[in-house]
DNA sequence: ATGGACCAGAATGTATCCAATTAGAGAATT
DNA sequence: AATTCTCTAATTGGATACATTCTGGTCCAT
């Protein structure tokens, strides 16, 4: 059982860029991984294109590979896009959305309210977010929803220890309507109130261009 | 100067994707591709990597690459996206727009109104869409957005065979009020004609699932 | 005739080696 | 001190060879 195959390569690496073990910026040299994994650079290459499509990884020929980095405008078209996207994304998922499911959101905003933990915060928010949209099919949609979340996500790390978001109340309260809208198979409030609290963030960030120095 | 980079070949694959000579489902082997470039497997192996980020190809481990093909519901995925995202785009486009871009726009919407032949119709509606959006900076919309008309450009083209879409009125219209808020640059118009546009298409399309037998 | 198991051939995945290119340090100049 | 230039070491890109896995066709049993 091979354990180097690129998606395994390509999902630690993954992790390591999603947790800010590898910050955006910094370089990665094909060698070192490959070493690290055991593998040759063959596997390793390819684990890094995939990083590419992800956007999580930004190539340059001849040259090498960095993890991505977001300007501020960047940053900010993604969540003009998440305003868009999103809200399409939850009205799909909604109407297939199991009650197991639905306890399961149910607890984690609570837990989202109780936690003093930027990271824990961080991890619960983003698991959140994404269960919402667990009753939606795989397809292109939720990959871009996805895809936005990964690359901004050492963003959404920042911010949160900047403005220790974990004791926003209005962040509690945008959850609790969303996860209202949710419970009363209310798509259109879902809708709505998502949008709302994907645009106060954005707007709320855009206050903050020292994150991009 | 190389002539075999990963880009090249993943070019002229892209190529052959768009313009139908490689049909949606079908194999691609790698050796034949290196065989046909004058490279190694290595190269057509980055080239596949791209390309399967771009949506085009899809690769399965251990069996090999085919051309993607999108289900029905994923079609109509695609149009609700382009709904969404490709206003957003045009509003960021319209403040950059030169006179001379508007004036290529004017001038392309009078020739697909002239156009009888269905794969014209295709290249000079294609190039009037993107050229709508050439005055927003690059990034991850722009990327969306053209993967998505890449993905569903086949689709578009065995629609338009069937509608012979070439004659259709109504689309000359939505093209010339989508055009008039550009000239006007009126931002908000030109959203939503071409929210309309692209819904009208969309349901029309859904009317035909012969597409995705 | 139908279904499944099996086997040969073909295609993909990986490792290693070599060539081409670049990044980065240090020296020289302004 | 800052900037530019040069050069070397390090890194990436590509080709070849080999190991692994899958495809699809055939044969056999039901």
């Amino acid at each position: 059982m091979a354990s180097s195959s690129p998606g395994r390569v390509a999902e630690t690496l993954r992790e390591e860029i999603l947790n800010g073990t590898l910050a955006p910026g910094e370089r990665i040299v094909q060698e070192e991984i490959a070493l690290r994994f055991g593998a040759s650079r063959q596997p390793v290459r390819d684990a890094l294109r995939l990083l590419e499509g992800d956007g999580l990884v930004t190539l340059k020929t001849n040259s090498g590979a960095w993890v991505s980095k977001l300007s501020e405008s960047e940053c900010d078209e993604a969540y003009l896009v998440r305003e868009r996207l999103e809200p399409l994304l939850i009205s799909k998922s909604i109407p297939n959305l199991t009650s197991a499911q639905i306890e399961k959101l149910t607890q984690l905003v609570a837990e989202i309210e109780e936690t003093k933990d930027v990271e824990s915060f961080l991890r619960l928010d983003r698991e959140f977010h994404l269960l919402c949209y667990a009753g939606a099919e795989d397809g292109m949609l939720r990959e871009f929803v996805e895809r936005i979340w990964n690359t901004t996500q050492n963003y959404r790390r920042a911010f949160a220890k900047l403005q220790d978001i974990s004791h926003s109340e209005v962040t509690h309260m945008e959850h609790k309507l969303i996860l209202d809208g949710i419970i009363r198979k209310d798509s259109p409030q879902a809708e709505r109130a998502l949008e709302s609290h994907i645009r106060r963030t954005r707007v709320t960030l855009a206050q903050h261009k020292e994150l991009f120095i």
